[in-house]
DNA sequence: ATCCAATTTTAGATGTATTCTAAAGGCATG
DNA sequence: CATGCCTTTAGAATACATCTAAAATTGGAT
């Protein structure tokens, strides 16, 4: 464990965005100034490896989830923003049969606008 | 509507396997041996933008979905396939409320291994 | 059939995200 | 202090996608 990897591990745990690899690079690369791309997408790939992230791709983007449950997503239409749902009717849904193969996990994706977007829209309406 | 504009949505409508951009490229390529990449994606973003396809990402790849009924998608964690779900289960699902964003659609993704590749284990295994 | 304007296609350059590589650096152990 | 192992670095290389400008093609008017 490097420090920067801690810095890598610290930017995950502390934000609730979905960064980008380009995004952890710049946060952790604001207190490290040296640090290389490659050593975030190393360490990241590490953290995937390990199971310790999950991601989403969304829009051509990797984006990094630290929150290994199983839960699901709120991605917005307009500006791309990634959300966890914790909703409790998600525990509803049980595992789907799906012909012959076996079934390890199902997520739940769901689209739409983000309230900061409708508000935007709104105000620049209005 | 130009024969490669033809050759693209046919490939598209003939397959099942939700090719990405570089698979259906092969294939229009194939019988149009002069077509270039830039015509495949320019018809591809086209058919987007009209909502006439779908897209599904997955390790890093855009892939291409002629089917635009409402539905859900399987992945293969082995090979990459992808599959439509064409279950009675979909149907159970009512749209979410998530925050005060808008909802507007939801889908699933069901992750496992798929029938061809558990065969192909146990015959490496056995 | 010919011309013209508008659209499409092409080849290659460019852009963006990610991975690879080879050299340098750090750190524990002998 | 030397050694070996692992990590980091910078930049090159790769992969996928988009952009650009010129050439080709289309359909409509004459």
């Amino acid at each position: 464990m490097t420090p920067q990897r801690r810095a890598i591990v610290d930017c995950l745990a502390a934000t609730r965005v979905h960064p980008t690899a380009d995004e952890v690079f710049a946060d952790v690369n604001s207190r490290f100034p040296m640090t290389s791309r490659a050593t975030v997408y190393n360490t990241l790939n590490l953290l995937l490896d390990a199971h310790l992230v999950n991601i989403v791709e969304e829009a051509g983007l990797k984006r990094f989830d630290p929150n290994i449950e199983p839960h699901h997503h709120f991605i917005c239409s307009i500006c791309g923003m990634v959300e966890d749902i914790e909703s409790p009717e998600k525990d509803q849904l049980t595992l789907l049969n799906v012909g012959n193969h076996v079934v390890e996990s199902m997520q739940i994706t769901v689209r739409g606008k983000c309230a900061a977007c409708i508000n935007r829209g709104i105000r620049a309406d209005g």
